[in-house]
DNA sequence: AGCACGCCGACT
DNA sequence: GTCGGCGTGCTC
């Protein structure tokens, strides 16, 4: 018997499959496995089993060893495997790679076993005196202590007896030690308090269609309508059906609380996937799954690979938010990922949110998706009210404060009801740039072709894509000037800001800078659900989870922010976060308030949102995609260049570029654009980036694999490139 | 990725 | 004369 294997190292030039004989070694379809290669032994994965090699005999040498105690990646996953190698371009490895914890490479981490104490069954009915010396007192504890207990841990009775009692008996054999798999499982003292929730009727028809047909659901539910009791509810028909179940979450909202609540209603069913778990927890969740103790996996984007067979339902929440979309290597679509599985286990995918994303919803209204709704709010509480100040008149008449009149004044009353509120400004640090006011100049990072922003707090310049720090500057480095301008405002200047307004109130910020710590993100959210402060600034990782019951303001500093890019999702962004961001408001009983201040009152972005008029907005935003010819009327392709050497760079984009073209020449009507330039950021960690960029009307799929054949032929040590399909952001 | 093989410069 | 630079090629 012969095994197909792909041996665990990431390079192009190894990444195809190898032939070993199985020998003796039991290794398996699935099976991880130590084979001979080159002059070393390294780790590999049996990818499928045959009977004859075309290879020469003469060349094939045996596999060394089968680990695990079992096969760890099962036939679905390993067509998912070769799905997404193709799809996405990607080494085999490197999605085998994904769908085992990482830890688990190398060996590691291993399962933790722990050594018990029992007595020997024969000694237990006779007499203590004829085996135990009256002297011998520890031992006498001992065996009275396993007598009434049965086993113990022997950590646990050398700590709490003596080792060397304990040492005596077993080798006597009164007592016999035995080892067994102990599980790290995270929030365990939580399980099995299953509090049934009574659904609402409109609740209820969504999770029945669900649970009804298998297929793929939209699950349009306005902030607070409940999504999170229906996926509960389907989840639970689907274990009792005996099926399992996935659920997705975004990175940023997967906070204990979250954790807690689920394994609060699914005790030690539910599998919990983590970044924040350490490796040996990460790694009992994840065999949990794998050995069928745990049926239900909750985590963020990778739990999508969760190792759990007969799939009954699979859910996204917040199917638009960007984390499910991986950004660096390996890129790949949770989403997609999802369908994937979806259909090979014929089961239901929900996709649910507030805001879906204009793909989504397109989707739904073309039928490739089953629409379901959720419109009303839990309670049919009203939806916050939204203001829109504009800023330009506010600076006409002379206030070039950060705040509005308007959002100043709903603060003080908000204070003086002893509420809280959050202000949103989705930019870090204290300002975005410093100016010299004397000779224009401009501090910029070395390594990167972006200015760098000013942290007050620290008291530095920073470069937010590369991290690189830089001494503050009093004069201008180029003119020595003093007057240096500080550009756009970030946090911190808010929470300045808000600190003299009310000298009195406790203002916490909370982003990219602050949340650096491993629990400091639920530790500034529970202080400020604790009331420990009055008001909270943050950039967009405030906009989702937690409910804050005593928030009745929601400022938006600068609405604008993230309409500006050059981005054809940047109305689609702001819509959601505006969405999102106004949620927090009057979650409970008090009416909210939204404050929203921008500069362009009149986008349209601001007319739906401030009604929460989703449907409208979608109408407009996809007449405006389908003119312009942008997804979901089109797939966007990029194609990054990047080298050390500039012109290196320009050779092997133009090189690209010439066997690109004409591609798009001998099919103009489905190229809707074609084009070749440097990228927005033009340099960043010190390396040149160009780019070439095309939409696509038909036959994407076709020219894509096309243009990955001429990018891999294109890339060498010296230059880097890969293809990005409907890139999240274009810098 | 590693590691061997292999063909040209500056040294004990 | 040799030691060693890292370019190219191979691993079932």
């Amino acid at each position: 018997m012969f095994a197909e294997v792909i041996v665990d190292i990431s390079n192009s030039e190894v990444d195809r499959i190898f032939d070993y004989s199985v020998g003796d070694s039991g290794a398996q379809k699935g099976s991880r496995v130590k084979v001979p290669f080159g002059n070393r032994t390294i780790e590999g994965y049996v990818i499928d089993l045959k009977e004859t090699s075309e290879l020469n005999p003469a060349k094939i040498k045996d596999i060394a060893e089968t680990l695990d105690d079992m096969p760890v990646i099962g036939e679905e996953m390993l067509s998912l495997m070769r799905f997404m190698a193709e799809k996405y371009n990607l080494r085999l490895v490197d999605v085998l790679r994904l769908f085992i914890p990482s830890q688990m490479r190398g060996g590691r981490v291993k399962e933790l076993t722990k050594q018990y104490a029992r007595l020997n069954p024969d000694f237990e009915n006779v007499p203590v005196e004829e085996f135990i010396r009256p002297s011998a007192k520890s031992q006498a504890e001992i065996y009275e202590h396993l007598k009434t207990v049965g086993k113990d841990s022997t950590t646990e009775i050398n700590k709490n007896f003596s080792a060397a009692a304990l040492r005596n008996l077993t080798m006597r054999g009164i007592v016999l030690i035995e080892s067994a798999e102990v599980k790290r499982t995270p929030y365990k003292f939580l399980s099995g308090n299953d509090k049934k929730v009574v659904l609402t009727e409109a609740q209820r028809a969504v999770a029945d269609a669900i649970c009804e047909k298998s297929d793929t659901y939209l699950l349009h539910g306005v902030t607070g309508s409940g999504k999170t009791e229906v996926y509960m509810d389907c989840i639970s028909r689907m274990l009792e059906k005996g099926k399992t179940a996935i659920m997705l979450v975004p990175e940023i909202s997967l906070t204990p609380q979250v954790l807690k609540n689920f394994r609060l209603r699914f005790g030690e069913n539910v599998a919990l996937l983590h970044s924040a778990l350490s490796a040996g927890e990460r790694f009992d969740e994840w065999r949990r799954l794998l050995k069928g103790e745990a049926k239900v996996c909750v985590g963020a984007r990778s739990a999508i690979f969760a190792p759990l067979k007969n799939v009954g339902v699979i859910i996204v929440d917040e199917e638009h938010d960007n984390s499910y979309v991986s950004e660096s290597n390996p890129r790949y679509s949770a989403l997609r990922v999802a369908a994937f599985r979806r259909e090979y286990n014929g089961c239901s995918l929900v996709l649910g949110s507030a805001t879906p994303s204009i793909e989504s919803y397109y989707n739904a209204k073309i039928g490739e998706y089953k629409l379901l709704e959720l419109p009303e709010r839990i309670n049919k509480r009203a939806l916050p009210q939204i203001s829109v100040v504009n800023m330009c008149s506010e600076i006409y008449d002379g206030n070039n404060s950060l705040f509005s009149r308007r959002l100043e004044s709903e603060l003080h009353e908000c204070m003086d009801g002893g509420n809280q509120a959050i202000i949103f400004i989705n930019r870090r640090g204290y300002s975005s740039f410093m100016m010299c006011r004397s000779c224009g100049y401009v501090a910029k990072c070395t390594d990167c072709d972006v200015s760098l922003v000013y942290h007050r707090e620290e008291n530095v310049l920073k470069c937010h894509y590369c991290g690189n720090r830089y001494a503050a500057l009093d004069i201008c480095p180029q003119c020595k000037s003093p007057h240096i301008k500080q550009g756009y405002v970030g946090t911190e200047r808010v929470k300045e800001q808000l600190e003299k307004m009310f000298p009195d109130k406790t203002v916490l910020r909370m982003d990219n800078d602050t949340t650096r710590g491993k629990d400091a993100h639920t530790e500034i959210l529970s202080k400020f659900a604790k009331k420990e402060a009055d008001i909270l600034v943050g950039t967009q990782m405030i906009a989702k989870g937690h409910d804050f019951p005593d928030v009745t303001l929601v400022g938006i500093v600068d609405a604008d922010m993230s309409l500006h890019f050059s981005d054809y999702r940047s109305a689609e962004r702001t819509f959601q976060l505006i969405t999102q961001v106004s949620g927090r408001a009057g979650r409970d009983k008090k009416t909210g308030k939204v404050v929203l201040q921008t500069y362009t009152p009149n986008h349209y972005v601001y007319k739906y949102a401030v009604n929460n008029d989703y449907k409208s907005f979608f109408d407009k935003e996809c007449n405006l995609r389908e003119v312009t010819k942008y997804p979901p009327f089109s797939t966007v392709v990029r194609v990054l260049v990047s080298s050390q050497s500039e012109s290196d760079a320009m050779d092997a984009l133009k090189n690209i570029f010439d066997r690109v073209k004409p591609l798009a020449e001998s099919d103009k009507s489905a190229f809707a654009y074609l084009g070749a330039m440097r990228s927005p950021l033009k340099r960043i960690q010190n390396k040149f980036r160009v780019q070439i960029l095309a939409r696509i009307t038909e036959n994407a799929d076709k020219y894509i694999s096309e243009i990955y054949g001429i990018v891999n032929d294109a890339e060498n040590s010296k230059v880097s490139c890969f293809v990005e399909i409907n890139p999240a952001n274009l810098s």
